[in-house]
DNA sequence: GATGAATGAGAATTCATTCAT
DNA sequence: AATGAATGAATTCTCATTCAT
């Protein structure tokens, strides 16, 4: 068996939120008696707060069932909101998944780009966009969103477009610009390594795979093998 | 009368198998009037074809729409035999699925074993594995069998656990061994190589993942990428 | 589109429930303009009455099919809900059937209790209690509750067991401590019946019975036969 | 959960049934050389012996699981034959069951009948009677059977037809026909006893269902509950 | 805006019955 | 005659979506 159930509670986690939520705002304009009470969240905050719940609670469904196994009923529940109240946000499963999925990636860019290239070498500067993907992406959640996208793209040619658009090409094109560094500076010898910059990225990718199918079995440092990756590319460290 | 069953009103998908079957072994009887009749195929031959077309249907709808979303119905129609057909071979959707991904799994072993190193160099052997993973792999339906496995396999534990067991680490130790021949024998330079064996692979795993999911956006020469691979482990190629 | 849902073609009988329900509600305010508006059933009770709609429905069915040949459309439809409204209240078939049962069973157990023993002669007090039972019970749908319980009893040992603990074993109690009384009081010959209290509520089960099986072959007076069985026991009576 | 399955053997009930029958018959015409070999069962008496396991097979699952819930698949496994063969014999299911209840009512009466009213008093009679019923039915499957008929009885008039006329009239009747010869005889007071013979025979019917639903609860010696009931009847005993 | 009861199409599974061997 | 694989209608249960409150 898959698929789990759980009990009913003798209240529903709308109703537990709203108790939450009440005491919440009451509580704050007690508190609060200083001459700058918190404006409390009007409506529209509300909404937008609210939002966020579902948006939260599906991208953990999603992730962990995958679209098709995934019940509205326990994003709703998880996210403390009614199920109709998702229809107010998206217009059906498929289209709050897609648009999920888009919405998650953006961040997913963003860290990638970091900060801008210091005065160090390509190998620094790449290292550093590995260990800082490794950090926010194979090991977090998002790393299994990047899964996510592997498992349900095909049935969502749309997903998989917008992630190539958004990501992979950037990402790749990126890869390739600092390659080209590299070679430039005498650093990377592989001239047809421009035309890869999979190869890259292909351990990072590896580590998110590995650590959701096969971390019990047996864990994988991803730095070390990242550095080890570089070192192909680079040549070997100097005994650090 | 306590329940009633109505009587099949057209032809049903299966019944029109039957007839053109039942149509094709009257034919061979008639046509073949040589000395060596075809031996006409028993029972238990058919019913494993039978179970082999529902193998086929199922991998195929397993593969293209994942397992939640893959219906029985579909399976049967693709395979041309009736719903409850399926279930004289399978105790049900979880189990059949888990006992596909098994089965199939196991030539995939095979293929990856292939010839015994012959007499050339470490790196002759490694390619000549890719290329054969490439070929047989890659670039057919059983890439996407992998990438199934990646998108279920933390749905279906059993099947991830299988996986690894019959797959991975013994592809892992496979690669392993590989690389520290190359090392012993001088043409692998970095002994952190054997380490990682996942390094080895990943390109390939790459580029079954971008098959699927990216190969519309821009193909990808999975084998001279594989080779560029290769020469940033055993050095640059003498030029080709 | 992953999976499509077509729309309602006619108008089901839940929707022809619905649309009578709101023009009845939306009459009531129309019509009842004075100073006291019939409170309109608000959502809880309606929930109740529909949940009650469907035990009156599911009692019926089981009752004239038994457990295994009811349909659960079939309650849906007499009940006037769609089928996926049962599951709101019950679990499954299976507990919809035991929760049924038990509810049903407690009222038959309060209309045994009846009025308090006034002052008349044991005989008097039996007799009491048959015609009440004969009354509510023999000649009711309560009798073929009986039925039921002895129908699927074997394979709902719950229900079996629940039976015996709420209903058999309190009225056979309470049978005993009569026939005891009566003893006391010399209207009871026999010692041994205290023993077997069975025996003085047998031909009330008979008679049961009967009313399911027979009683389009041969009424049964069921009134008369037990008032001889009292008389078995208590001795002729004074020709009334 | 109410249903079970049996796992599957490796080899067939059939296929066993075969094989063992095939031994024992190569067997007899082995061991047996002298000048009257065994009759081999010729194909008529082994159809009938299969016919007799369908029905014994039959009745069993009948009375352990009610008409609905009993599956063809599991009497043709029991009875050692395959579910074809069933249909050999019987038309479909519902007239296999009214069939097996109508031939096995038939012994029930003729147990019934018993030994000609040898030269004792009515009570011994009816007394011989009472205990040949609890030996024969009560406390045997046969008791199964007509707690069988009380629940599927409404559903299959038929057959609640046909116990009527074969087994409860005459059986009534015959019961009158006692109670009458008690009167005459001076054994028994209460001429309204004849106009319910039902009062007669209600403790065994009682017994009967105790058996089946309650025994594990309490246990109930039919034998000395009757004969109490006897003694309203017939007046106290002697104390033997 | 929120709610969640109600809906009913859909999907898995079962099993009486048929029929080629 | 006997078999048992195959069938597909029927049935239970699920869950995305709607809508009255």
């Amino acid at each position: 068996m898959i698929k789990q159930r759980s009990k009913p509670q003798s209240q529903s986690a709308p109703a537990r939120r709203r108790a939450a939520s009440r005491a919440a705002r009451a509580g704050e304009t007690k508190v609060v008696s200083g001459p700058l009470p918190l404006p409390k969240p009007n409506r529209a905050e509300r909404a937008a707060e609210r939002r966020q719940a579902i948006i939260d609670a599906a991208m953990e469904e999603f992730i962990s069932r995958g679209f098709a196994a995934t019940r509205l009923d326990d994003i709703a529940k998880r996210a403390g909101v009614a199920k109709g109240t998702i229809y107010l946000h998206f217009k059906d499963k498929e289209s709050m998944f897609e648009e999920l999925i888009r919405t998650a990636i953006v961040p997913l860019v963003g860290r990638m780009q970091g900060p801008p290239p210091a005065g160090g070498t390509v190998r620094d500067l790449v290292e550093g966009f590995a260990l800082n993907f490794i950090r926010e992406v194979v090991t977090t959640r998002r790393g299994d969103l990047v899964r996510l996208i592997v498992a349900e793209g095909p049935r969502f040619p749309s997903i998989a477009d917008f992630y190539y658009r958004e990501v992979v090409s950037k990402g790749l094109s990126g890869m390739r610009a600092m390659i080209e560094l590299g070679i430039a500076r005498g650093e990377i010898k592989n001239r047809n390594l421009a035309k890869f910059p999979q190869i890259l990225v292909a351990p990072a990718m590896i580590a998110v795979i590995w650590q959701s199918l096969f971390a019990k079995h047996a864990p994988l440092d991803a730095i070390e093998m990242f550095r080890t990756h570089l070192d192909l590319i680079f040549g070997e460290r100097r005994t650090a």
